[in-house]
DNA sequence: TAGATTGTTAATCGATTAACAATC
DNA sequence: TAGATTGTTAATCGATTAACAATC
């Protein structure tokens, strides 16, 4: 008698899940009705195998002979990403980057609403960014409480990170999403998510000289093999 | 007699090399000298295993006994990752985005130099940001021609990136960096590296709301088992 | 030399792909 | 019904981990 074994979704098929998301929801623009594993593959470069792999992890979606219903299969997976409930959100760091974030309004589309922002500098606490005020950072545990915020948005330097995380710990926020360059670190109630935008810069200058590495290399191998 | 055979570097070890550049990066600033893959690996949360097959995809930094000295290590690492010779960026899209992104310190910190911005909004073309001009987006092609510019950041909405990409394929760029939420393409001979926030928003949304699935999941599959 | 730790080969693990019976 | 396409099991592939001889 096993008790509920989860097993654990793995991270490579959640990070596709956005890209599903994504592109049923331009097939239902363009009112397609039904579509194939197959086809679904093609068109985001999977195979159909993972297509089909991929969803069964989450339920049986599909119907043999028929494919997958676009717009049922696009609601399935915003259900499973969490978009089919609105997310409050707070911006912490009403610096340049907290400014850009704020004026996103990508995010709002998809039912993420920024609620505000907060800082220590007295000359932007008390302006606005789009309509978004800019609050005082020693209000935010009351604020993120009081308005059952779901998730901080991290945009302060990299030296005051862990600070505003050790400071979120203390309110009721599950999410974190930060933009700081450090690994931030926080309770296990709290979901962390990194962007580091400097490793992927960095990806990309890897990248750019990889044909150089190559040709070491093969010299390399030649000698040794 | 198998020619030179290019043995690709999977993107697994590729996007875990900022993170040892990052990391030794600090040790040598407290002036650690050598350092053993165990301690790298208990440091990184890597096994002792995987970093030195991570290093042995590159070259033999190590010494037997002794394990790496901290600095060459450093640079090496530095070397691959493109970052001993200075790069040249232009951002494109001088909105809040582009104007956050011109703002971070860090990227000149490790070489990435920017150089200007462009926009096509008379209102901003001609002002500068942080000692950075914008310019006139007509003049993009003989800019990045004449100032040899690598790198190109996309900070132009979904619906201009590709038009942005197709005017830069013309110059002599070799990387775009983009933020904007559209898969872009370009010929091979320019490497591209997305950023796409808003699938990072979505992972983040997915782990909060994970648990609830999971429970979902067990019940079903006690069902089905 | 003895101890430590590498580079590298072999074993394991997990993720992707292929195959196919089930079924719409 | 016949054709299509799923859900799922089995095979393959690749990446991670373990083991160990080489060697500093």
């Amino acid at each position: 008698m096993a008790p509920d074994e989860i097993k654990r979704i793995s991270l490579a098929v959640i990070r596709r899940l956005p890209k599903y998301h994504k592109c049923l929801g331009e097939l239902l623009q363009k009112n397609v009705e039904r579509i194939s594993s197959q086809e679904l593959g093609r068109i985001l470069g999977f195979t159909a195998s993972q297509v089909r792999q991929d969803l069964n992890n989450f339920g049986e979606f599909g119907q043999q002979g028929y494919g997958y219903n676009v717009k049922q299969l696009y609601n399935e997976i915003a259900k499973i990403l969490g978009l089919n409930t609105e997310h409050k959100m707070v911006i912490v760091g009403a610096g340049k980057l907290g400014q850009a974030l704020a004026g996103y309004t990508d995010f709002e589309r998809h039912g993420f609403k920024i609620m505000a922002l907060f800082d220590i500098d007295p000359k932007i606490v008390g302006s606005k960014v789009r309509d978004i005020p800019v609050y005082d950072m020693k209000d935010i545990i009351y604020f993120v409480n009081e308005n059952e915020i779901d998730i901080a948005v991290i945009a302060v330097p990299r030296e005051r990170a862990q600070e505003v995380v050790d400071i979120l710990s203390k309110t009721l926020i599950k999410g974190i999403w930060n933009f700081a360059p450090v690994e931030v670190k926080a309770g296990s109630n709290i979901i962390i998510e990194n962007v580091h935008l400097l490793d992927s810069l960095f990806t990309l200058s890897y990248r750019m000289n990889e044909s150089k590495w190559m040709e070491r290399l093969a010299r390399k191998d030649g000698k040794k093999r």
